[in-house]
DNA sequence: TTGAAAGCGCTAACAA
DNA sequence: TTGTTAGCGCTTTCAA
């Protein structure tokens, strides 16, 4: 049984009686075309099932309209973006060509696939790789680092204020009465230098400059879960910044699990509100990322480069906004000062 | 100032002082060069910086060695099934292409996509399109469903023999002395059904047929924490069986909010093994499913469609293996028996 | 071993 | 409004 090859561009127009390159304005919406003609043609290619063929089509237009995503397939938060950027980039009338970064297949790896796609430009979400390269990189295409903030000013970003995301933590906290709040920090990674610096901003102008405490953390719940040890070894908190909501999850569970009442005894507050934090059993008090906006701005920009729009701002910064749930409380008189072993 | 085009063949060509043609075949390690032309060829390309065009040689070979994966972008197993299929893709000299299921984007968008991007074949992650749609799909292309059943003998399935899995998991629990064990099932997500009959018959076969127990549940983390607070308005089990971990996850974190000791109080096991079961803070006991063999299977499977291989079996079944972790332990003397509030 | 030439399926400039 | 004609960059016969 012979299978029916996919009918093309010439089968569409044998079938309408018309020439190939009237198929073709009609297909892509050009002008160029009586109003009877297309019908014809519209007719003829619905009979057919006729699809174009998206190479063909990239090849001669020498265009692609495809926008490359590095993500991490393991983050949260890269998922809720992935989403955003979806809608955005099909609303500027572009596609997505996902690259994921894996446990065994690094940032560099997603790139040069990438690369290989032809995209016409690309956007890293919380990309590791260093700025240097990340320059390099913008040389043979634009590039857009979502979500990090790199000094290089030869790469666009696009990032939610982070600093100010701790002040809205530190002030909410603060206005609850607590003074011995610490931060579990991210580390090297992306956004983490700039939330610790926030902090210490935040704590300085509440006037609990004595009260800071940086606590090595990470961003995955299990260097939360081991944060959430440390911390305890010492004079707890009444209450803590986290870096992120996955390392925020693991001091929560780690602390429960530890026998601690959260918030009773200590008050959390995540960063991002990915889905981690909206769970029911997690309902974590976290800065909200605006994750639509963000998804906006990164294709928006992407798309003025390719364009080649003068940009004003290489770095576009969204305010963060505070959502409160159910692990944050007003201190405790009574709060445990002193320390406890768990786990 | 001008952008230096991107070399293409032609320009190799010129610099190497040979055809075009001769160009192509060193650059695919064609056979029909001498080696010092190779040599020549080579050289030029790298001082050139010369990478072939993906789109143009998917066009004139009319294929484009590439997978379609139709994944969810929040499910952490599938981030893992993701890992092991760039690994096997690679291996079998094939790209992936992923498409994401997100909030905003359904299965239906998710294949549409893949479509577009002239996929040789689909690799489908635990779909749940219905099965005369998936068989309708196949025959457009092959495909290749992965983590779940399908009876539609037109489609290619590879995934982990879920009833086993509930045999190994009741099997453990009942080696412990656990005779009232529930189980939270999955509703209508892929694999549900066939973990609920290993459920079934694994009571059954340790002659606790009395004690079945079956838990609506779900997918989600949300969907496991509302089970666990059903599950404890009857006669709370010594032990539970949880569709996923993700769902499992949401169990035990509402079971230890709830007051519970987990396992003292209740024994949980889940499914998958994904990176969730392994952070240090859930550590939970599960049914291990075999993802490098599975996603090994489905390219090779993938490929010998392609290839137009026979096929002996249309379905290819993973033993899973049972990994205990911290959330199963001996059922207690003493273990609740009346029903608690919780939440 | 090498080169010429004909596509792959589509777009776009130009003529009619 | 329509059709003709070159490409887009590569692969792949078929001759030389």
């Amino acid at each position: 049984m012979s299978v029916p090859r996919r009918p093309r561009l010439e089968d569409v127009a044998a079938l309408a009686g018309v020439s190939r390159a009237l198929v073709s304005i009609v297909i892509r919406d050009a002008p160029g075309a009586s109003a009877a003609t297309r019908e014809r043609v519209r007719r003829a290619a619905d009979q057919l099932g006729y699809r174009p063929d998206t190479r063909a089509r990239m090849l001669s237009r020498s265009r692609t309209r495809l926008l490359g995503v590095v993500f991490g397939v393991q983050h949260a938060f890269h998922g809720d973006l992935v989403d955003g950027l979806y809608a955005a980039a099909s609303g500027a009338g572009y596609d997505l060509a996902l690259s994921a970064v894996t446990p065994r297949r690094d940032e560099d790896d997603a790139v040069a696939g990438l690369l290989q796609d032809r995209c016409e430009a690309m956007i890293l979400l919380g990309p590791r790789t260093p700025a240097a390269q990340l320059a390099q990189l913008t040389a043979r295409l634009p590039v857009v680092v979502l979500a990090r903030h790199v000094r290089d000013r030869a790469v666009d970003v696009v990032r939610t204020d982070d600093a100010a995301g701790l002040h809205l933590a530190v002030g909410h906290l603060a206005s609850l009465g607590h003074r011995r709040i610490a931060h579990i920090d991210g580390g090297r990674a992306a956004g983490a230098a700039e939330r610790r610096r926030g902090y210490r901003e935040a704590m300085r102008h509440h006037g609990l400059a004595a009260h800071e405490q940086i606590v090595g953390g990470g961003l995955t719940e299990d260097d939360g879960a081991a944060a959430a040890a440390d911390l305890l070894h010492g004079q707890p908190p009444t209450a803590v910044t986290v870096f992120n909501d996955r390392c925020a999850t693991g001091v929560l569970h780690t602390l429960r699990a530890g026998g601690l009442d959260i918030p009773g005894d200590i008050s959390i507050v995540g960063f991002d509100d990915s889905r981690l934090a909206q769970l029911s059993h997690v309902d974590l008090t976290t800065v909200a990322q605006d994750v639509d906006r963000l998804a906006t701005l990164a294709v928006g920009r992407a798309v003025a480069r390719l364009d080649g729009k003068p940009v004003d701002r290489r770095e576009l910064v969204v305010p963060p906004r505070l959502v409160v749930r159910t692990t944050t409380t007003e201190a405790q008189p009574g709060a445990p000062t002193t320390s406890r072993t768990l786990l």
